[in-house]
DNA sequence: GTATACCCTAACGTTAATGTCAAACTAAAA
DNA sequence: TTTTAGTTTGACATTAACGTTAGGGTATAC
């Protein structure tokens, strides 16, 4: 399986799969001609990394958890403990972004939106 | 006022507020010896930053909000549409955010964290 | 045989918002 | 007077995760 090929499989671009290369999440076989070529394991670690990008784990993140994924001796207990990690850090983000919604909300109201130079919006910033 | 002096008053950083001058966000006077000085409208204005900052606004943001702010002539419709985009951003984010810690949830619920290697959240992830 | 598409490495570019450092000047405190 | 602290400009560094380009070699279709 060629690069532009698992990169179709995978849904990820030919500069990211050379890019995880360059940081050790995986390897690759070389054909004689020198082109990258990829098996069955390959193609499961890069649908995985794919996925786990798309659900918020940050490539460093995929790196542990693609460890735990070689590791025949891994406890269950690792994996769950970093995605809840990043469940935590999700819900934080969201109570921040909560948050400024309502300040922004509250501003809107407060705010006649007309022809009119006066803008409680700005007052409040600058008060 | 000194560059440190309205740093301490602002929150911003010294770093930050020449920053802010080099976009022209603000413009600052100088004395003798060429240190930056600042008056109540400089510390009015790197207020108003450094809370629209907090508030989420990005410094292109509050770039268009001191526009708004230098201009006699605006209106608040103005101000408030810019708000408005803000806030429909803001949750969008908030969303995203909460589908992706669905997502986690219901694979951290799977997972019964022991200590065997069998893993639902990796089989998940490369299935 | 040639046009087109694909592969390779290496290296610079991108974005936002500063952080950090160098080298020099100025001010305040002891 | 010497030390310490604050200020100046300018420029390079940082983070994340690739995108893009250059300058090549290789494969495939017509």
């Amino acid at each position: 399986m060629k690069i532009s090929e698992i990169a179709k499989e995978t849904g990820l671009t030919v500069r990211a799969i050379r890019y995880y290369e360059e940081l050790n999440l995986i390897k690759s076989d070389r054909l004689d001609n020198n082109y990258r070529d990829y098996d069955k394991e390959a193609l499961f670690k890069l649908s995985f990394i794919s996925r786990a990008r798309k659900l918020g784990f940050s490539v460093d993140e995929c790196s542990s958890l693609i460890k735990l994924f070689n590791d025949n001796n891994r406890h269950s207990s690792e994996v769950i403990k970093i995605a809840k990690i990043k469940r935590n850090k999700l819900n934080d983000q969201i109570e921040e972004l909560q948050d400024l919604k309502k300040s922004l909300d509250w501003l809107i109201k407060k705010c006649p939106g007309d022809d009119k130079p006066n803008c409680p919006i700005l007052d409040e910033l600058s008060s």
